[in-house]
DNA sequence: TTGTAGGCGTTATCAA
DNA sequence: TTGATAACGCCTACAA
């Protein structure tokens, strides 16, 4: 094995100190600019790459931003995980970060051993999180522990933390509102598991837009599934058979309304005409759903890496002027609202 | 932040030098066993971790293992992903390893950046590769730098490295067999991109099984699709509405199976009886489709397990005994090929 | 069976 | 503006 160029290398190749090197190249400012030139071009003809281990060691920072993601029921689609999954890579990557990752069943207990290994071990620098509950044990953990982390979406628990919100309420009040202005007059909401913050927001939009459009609410038009495609097949099938079934359904997020346009097709409903269906999350094949599925639009790959930036700047101890940030999600209209003219 | 305890600690805690504790806990002969015991006694209680940074430096190590999953067109399901790393993980930390995670669009220059720098900045000890293709560059290029990897499924480059591969050519084969014996002639095939090692192994167990029961092969039957379930919906379509439609369809995965039974039910088709539809891999809800999935079942997580522990050993220079592992996958038998007696 | 001491490659302190 | 030197925590000849 060819052992890699050091920092001794490229300090002898030009009869310079180790310590100015380390500083020339560290962008320290008590070094002439002509010989930071000289040794940022000899590092780079020798190729020479900081050994992380021994920065890490002389550092006493791990260069690594964890975050395990949550799997078990009530998953994300596989487009949404790998576009985060990216987004993470890339921003971390910029930044000279690695990213330690692992799955874990989201509550268990293998995942709360996983956080408390990371932390107590100095495994990471500061985690991201995901799927938020709405009351969270991990930021109520990370927070006490005092380890830097950036949540996508907020729990309910008291305390500060950085943290990207996706604004639902009146986004989805607006969707009730657009599908009321269609003289839709029984619309349903399939939803997730209670205890997730997305669930509980996007509910009170729901809500919201009904009472803002005089519609009563109709308890048996709000039903609970997992974010699947087969809880929202499921839970479509209960909604459509009823005697006087919804003529529009709003989902949580894109995997349920999937599941819903199976149902509807099975149940011979004509999507976009005699039933609209609307998805969240604008993941990548949405479009190519039949019919194309209207969907409020995150951007999750820019999420991402706005949150691995916010945790960068907690470890740095740079003070964010936002820490609560807030994103609106497009509306994308599409053929499962449209309603084609006779 | 309180500091974790060191060697130095542990070794003044029972005035012993740092180098009894060290070779104490690594197991080596040359110490007493009551030294043994009371040093692995302490370090426990004082909850001594080795610090990681400290042991790559010295060792020149990184007691990690990278994988770079791929992602883009014909992208696994999540749950093929998450068992698979899940997998990854558990055998990875049992061994104090750990695992460097990215996604990369395969084939692209994205993904061959990511080997290359992980490679030359010594990132990691060693790979595992997934979903390999017949010519594979990940293979070509691995081999040539010599780092130690392991791959789930085999290419046909001229190299020798360790593998995991599920049997399929047979299995198929015999898959089309108990069709047969169903009195079903019209077999039809819904295959991956031609460049996947996995099509070429399905496809030609297809092809040994439709000669051996003396069925002409019809070029109609067989598509080329994606591994999604948009990608096996839409072939099914194609398939389902010629003038003479297959009365079985057998799909390279559950996926696709997936989107030919939602195409099946539009048509109208009953399946189990009128259509038989089988999937392959075994993913966790196969057992709940709409009807429950016949399948190849190969298991996931134990494969990546065991394409870590024989990284692992390429890495410790301990020789296979057998470098290339064969697995028979598990025929189960559900309703979406059962007939149920009128 | 145990201890001494040197060094892995880097950054940080201090002096020049 | 630069350089000598001491850590960071661990492993491992080699010596005792």
């Amino acid at each position: 094995m060819i052992m890699p160029a050091t920092i001794r290398d490229v300090a002898k190749s030009l009869g310079l100190s180790i310590t100015t090197v380390s500083r020339a190249l560290d962008g320290y400012p008590d070094v002439s600019e002509s010989t930071r030139e000289r040794v940022i071009k000899a590092a780079h003809e020798m190729g020479y790459i900081p050994n992380r281990a021994a920065r890490q060691l002389r550092r006493r920072r791990t260069d690594t931003i964890g975050y395990i993601s949550p799997t078990g029921m009530s998953r994300f689609s596989e487009s949404f995980s790998s576009e985060f999954i990216a987004g993470l890579t890339d921003e971390a990557a910029e930044n000279n970060y690695d990213l330690l990752i692992t799955s874990a069943s989201a509550g268990r207990s293998q995942e709360q051993e996983t956080y408390r290994r990371w932390v107590s071990t100095h495994r990471v620098d500061g985690f991201v999180i995901n799927r938020v509950h709405r009351k969270d044990w991990r930021i109520r953990y990370l927070a006490e522990q005092q380890i830097p982390f950036a949540s996508f979406e907020r729990s309910t628990d008291p305390v500060e933390y950085a943290s990207i919100h996706v604004e639902a309420h009146e986004s989805v009040s607006n969707l009730v509102s657009y599908l009321a202005k269609q003289n839709r007059t029984r619309i349903a909401f399939i939803g997730g598991p209670e205890f997730l913050t997305i669930h509980n927001d996007r509910i009170d939009g729901y809500r919201s837009g009904l009472a803002e459009n005089h519609l009563p609410e109709d308890p048996a038009f709000v039903v609970l599934s997992d974010l699947t495609s087969s809880g929202g097949y499921q839970a479509a099938k209960r909604l459509l058979k009823a005697s006087n079934p919804p003529d529009a359904i709003i989902c949580i997020n894109d995997e349920t309304a999937y599941g819903v346009l199976h149902a509807a097709r099975e149940a011979h409903r004509n999507v976009g005409t005699d039933l609209a269906v609307t998805g969240f999350d604008g993941i990548e094949n949405s479009i190519y759903a039949q019919p194309s599925l209207t969907t409020l639009d995150q951007p999750v790959y820019k999420i991402a890496r706005q949150l691995v930036s916010m945790v960068l700047a907690e470890i740095n101890g740079t003070t964010l002027t936002v820490k609560e940030v807030v994103i609106k999600p497009t509306l994308r209209i599409r053929d499962s609202t449209h309603v084609i003219p006779a």
